[in-house]
DNA sequence: CTGAAAGCGCTAACAT
DNA sequence: ATGTTAGCGCTTTCAG
C-alpha cells in the first residue's frame, strides 16, 4: 500500500494541504476543531512526512556531516557518541564520516563535491589541514573545526588549551622528580600543527622547571595510534641513555608504550613514568591505569553542535570564534603508582564517565 | 550565487534537461558530440546536482541505517569502520544510530517512525529483540540483522556461528587443564538469546570433556562492557573456590575481569585463565594480551552490506537466509602465558589487522 | 538520440 | 485561520 501524502490526509480531514502540514509542523495557529479533525485523518491514514520532499521545499537536508580520520579511534568514537544527542535534539541526523587518514579524501569532504546538498553543514576533526587547504573548503560550508585554531581565523574552532594540558602533564612529569622527559607524538610538519602545540606545551614545562631540553627525546609518529606509541618506545629503550618518563601525545600512544616498556622487563611507573592524553575509557582498565590529560567531551560536543547550528542559521558567517572548553589532568597508576589516590587508585566501584 | 540547475546547465549547452541528466547519470547513449557540449557546460556552470532532488524524484534516500547500541564500543566500531567502504561502493551513505541500551529507542528506530524514508534499508545490531518485538517492525523496511538468528526466519542475519565458537573456547580453557571454568555474560531472560547462544557452547564443551557445569560459576551480567566484567570477577573472587578459568561473552569483559583479578594480587594466566570475544584490537596491546575468538569482521560488514542492497533492490522480500562468517580462536598471553607462540606472543612488528 | 512535460510530496508565498 | 498554488531540482514517460 502506497504510503500516505499531505493531500490523502487534507482530502480525508475535509481541509486544504496547507492546513495539515500547519498541523504537522505546528505553524500558524490553528482552530482547536481544524486541528481534531486533522489529527484524527493523521492517525487514520497513518500519515508519515515524507522528510526527502521535506528537505527538498526547504532546501535545507537537516542533516550535518561529522568527520574524523578514524571511527575506531576511542577518542573520536566517544566523542561521536557524545555529538549525536545535541544534534538530534536540535533536529538533526548525523552522517559520519571517516577520512580514514587520507588528505585527499578530507579535502574532497570539505570542497563537498557531489555530496553537496547531503548535510547543511560539517564538524571536522582535521586530520591535518595546512595552510593552502583552507582555500579549497566550499566557502559556504558551515564548518566547525575540532581542535584549537592552528591556521586563520575563519572558522569556529572548539577544543581543549593544548599548550596549557601539555605543559601541565609534562610538568606533572617533573614534579615527580623525572629528569629525562621525552615525548611521543610530535608532527614537525606543516599538517601537524595540532601535535606542534602539544610540543610547545612540552619545551614550556621544561622551561619554566629551568631544564634542557633534550631534542632526542622528543619522537615524532605519524599517527597517534598503539602501534607508532611502541614503535617509538621501542626506539626510546634501544638507546643508551632512555628517558624516565614520557609525555604521550594520546592514551593510545600510551598504551602502546606502555606495552613495550614491560615487554623490555621494565616495570611503570617504577623505571619509567607515562601520561597520556584524551582520557579514553580504556586508560582507565589497561594495567597499570594511564595518567591522562582529560578534555571535557561533553562540553566539546555541545559546543560544536551548538555553533554549527548557529552558522547554518545565520546567512552571513559571523567571524570565527574560538572555543575552549574545559580540561583536568588524571594521575592514575601510570605516573603515582598503586598509591590510594583520590583520583586514581584501584578499580572504583563505579567507573567515572569522561564527561 | 545560487547553485546551478539542471537547467541552466541545459539552457548553456543548448540541449534539453533531458540530455542533461543522460550524460550526469551515464543513462542512455549521447552522441559523442552532445555529451562534449553538455560537459563543457557542466563544467563551465560548475554544476553540482542536487542529491535531495534526486532522492525525490527517485523515491529513494541512498542512505542506509546502521544502528548499533553503543557507539564507543570497540566491537562496534571497528564493524562500523568496515561498514562504511562497502556501502560507499553500493553507492550508499551511511546514517549512524546508537540506540544507547534503550529498548524503545531500538523499536522506534525499527518502526521507522518520523524517519521514514531517510533510509532505504537498516543493517541492525539489536540490543535484544524479543519475539514480541519483531512484530513492531515496519514489514517495508529492508532489513539485515548482525548477529545469529535467534527468533524467526524473516529477516536476513549475518554473523558468526556463537555456539560453536564458545564451545571451541571453553575448549581451550578445558584443554589447559583447568578443571573450574566460569562464564561471564550470560543474559537468561528474553532479549538476551544472543548470550544464552555462547552459554549454550559452553556448556557443550563441558559435555564433550565429560564435566560437570557447576551453575554457580555462570555469572549474569546486563551488557558485555568493561565494568559488568570486573565486577563479576571481584564477585567470583570474593567465594571460597574461585575459578581458575574464565569464559568472557566479549573481550571488554575480559579487560574488566582482567583488572579485577590483577587488583585481587593473582595472576593471569598461572592462576586465572582469561578468554575473551571479538578480537578487538585493545586486547591485543593488553598486559597480558587477551586470548580471544576472532571474528572475521570484513566478512560480516561486506556480507551484511551486500544482503541489504539486495534486499533494497528486490521488491519482493526473499526468504530470511542466514549467513555465518568465519571466526577463528586466537590463543595470547591470558591463557597460554609468554610463550614464543606462533600467533600471538611479544609485541609484533607490525600489529596484525583484524581484516 | 533528444525534447517536452508531468510528476515526486512538501513548503510557503499570496490571497481570502 | 485556511485555501490555492507555484515552485524546490531532478527523473522519466511519452513523443518524435
Amino acid at each position: 500500500m502506497r504510503d500516505a501524502t499531505l493531500r490523502d490526509v487534507a482530502r480525508v480531514a475535509g481541509v486544504s494541504a496547507r492546513t495539515v502540514s500547519n498541523v504537522v509542523n505546528g505553524y500558524a495557529r490553528v482552530t482547536e476543531h481544524t486541528r481534531q479533525k486533522v489529527e484524527r485523518a493523521l492517525l487514520e491514514v497513518n500519515y508519515r512526512p515524507n522528510v526527502l520532499a521535506r528537505n527538498l521545499a526547504r532546501g535545507r537536508s537537516g542533516q550535518i556531516a561529522v568527520v574524523v580520520p578514524y571511527l575506531d579511534t576511542p577518542y573520536f568514537s566517544e566523542l561521536l557518541q557524545a555529538i549525536i544527542p545535541p544534534a538530534r535534539e536540535h533536529g538533526y541526523n548525523v552522517l559520519i564520516d571517516q577520512t580514514d587518514g587520507d588528505p585527499a579524501h578530507e579535502r574532497e569532504l570539505i570542497s563537498r563535491g557531489a555530496r553537496a546538498f547531503l548535510f547543511d553543514g560539517m564538524i571536522l576533526s582535521p586530520l591535518g589541514l595546512a595552510q593552502e587547504d583552507l582555500v579549497e573548503i566550499d566557502p559556504d560550508l558551515p564548518l566547525v573545526i575540532l581542535g584549537e585554531r592552528v591556521s586563520n581565523g575563519v572558522f569556529d574552532h572548539v577544543g581543549i588549551d593544548d599548550v596549557e594540558a601539555s605543559r601541565a602533564a609534562t610538568a606533572h612529569l617533573i614534579g615527580l622528580g623525572r629528569r629525562r622527559v621525552a615525548a611521543i607524538g610530535d608532527q614537525p610538519y606543516p599538517t601537524g600543527e595540532a601535535a606542534q602545540l602539544r610540543t610547545r606545551g612540552y619545551r614550556r614545562a621544561h622551561a619554566d622547571a629551568g631544564l634542557p631540553v633534550d631534542e632526542s627525546l622528543i619522537i615524532p609518529t605519524p599517527r597517534f595510534n598503539r602501534a607508532d606509541g611502541s614503535g617509538a618506545m621501542r626506539e626510546l629503550l634501544a638507546r643508551e641513555d632512555p628517558p624516565d618518563a614520557v609525555f604521550c601525545y594520546s592514551d593510545l600512544v600510551a598504551l602502546g608504550a606502555l606495552r613495550a616498556v614491560l615487554d623490555h622487563g621494565l616495570r611503570v611507573p617504577e623505571d619509567i613514568a607515562l601520561i597520556g592524553y584524551d582520557d579514553i575509557e580504556e586508560g582507565r582498565y589497561s594495567n597499570p591505569t594511564i595518567s591522562t590529560i582529560s578534555p571535557d567531551k561533553a562540553a566539546i560536543a555541545t559546543t560544536a553542535v551548538e555553533r554549527l547550528v548557529r552558522r547554518i542559521a545565520s546567512a552571513e558567517p559571523p567571524q570565527g570564534i574560538e572555543v575552549r572548553a574545559d580540561h583536568r589532568l588524571i594521575a592514575r597508576e601510570s605516573t603515582v603508582g598503586r598509591t590510594v589516590d583520590e583520583n586514581s587508585a584501584g578499580l572504583p566501584e563505579k567507573v567515572p564517565d569522561a564527561d
